[in-house]
DNA sequence: TTACTATATAACGATATAGTAGAATACTGT
DNA sequence: ACAGTATTCTACTATATCGTTATATAGTAA
């Protein structure tokens, strides 16, 4: 009973600790300027604008959750996508905001109308 | 050009935002405990044993990002979730996570039969 | 070896936020 | 009005983490 109880506290934890990884926007950026290609650091570096400190401590923080996989290549480092769900979990994400603005459109129409029925 | 780039980065920041909001143990457990029920403050303070001031502020954040609906009735409010997606992304991870573990149990086995094949 | 490049790491300041105790507010019943 | 209860609000501390600068490491080429 205590036992089942923490096992769903750490499950949760797992959960939250996935969600956190895609929390920041830096690292949102990095994952879809990834997309399904492969690009070393300073290709993403160029193509966020961010930082190569930052950009390069995100990456390391993808690859250590295993979001990210990671393939030396002389000089380089490149980078790809490993983990597909996290687009998925984005498309969600996107799909409720577009409804939530829809909506909010849609009020503030009725609106705009209910105050001047004559104005288009 | 530059205007769709910070466009993107808005879009790229309430995205996050999205997911920070479920990157705390504390919240996904308000919510999971809410479930598709209407709990008051007290009930979810019991089932989910955190401080009462510390669920309160969770089901402020919530509400505040249009996660839970709010209903007075007299002393109590009743908290209601009231974007499904939430269980919906909860869902991706947590089959994300599953496959993730079994693919490790496999290799743990495989790993172990190669040390030892007679053993069962 | 030396110089150069790409990436990772360390250290730091600034900011955000979780959790908590206590005060304030809102409602109910007497 | 008064007492009691449910909830929210107000600081406050502690912790985490982002972004940055400077440095270290690893590979390449001369």
């Amino acid at each position: 009973m205590k036992k089942r109880k923490d096992l769903n506290d750490a499950a949760l934890e797992m959960i939250a600790n996935r969600f956190k990884l895609l929390s920041e926007p830096t690292r949102l950026k990095i994952l879809h300027t990834l997309g399904d290609r492969e690009m070393n650091v300073s290709e993403l570096v160029a193509a966020t604008g961010a930082n190569q400190a930052n950009v390069s401590k995100h990456l390391g923080i993808l690859y250590d959750a295993g979001v990210v996989t990671r393939r030396k290549d002389g000089l380089t480092v490149n980078y790809r996508v490993a983990d597909e769900t996290i687009f998925e979990l984005c498309d969600v994400v996107c799909s409720r905001l577009k409804t939530h603005f829809d909506l909010r459109r849609l009020s503030l129409n009725q609106l705009l109308q209910d105050i001047d029925p004559a104005a288009e």
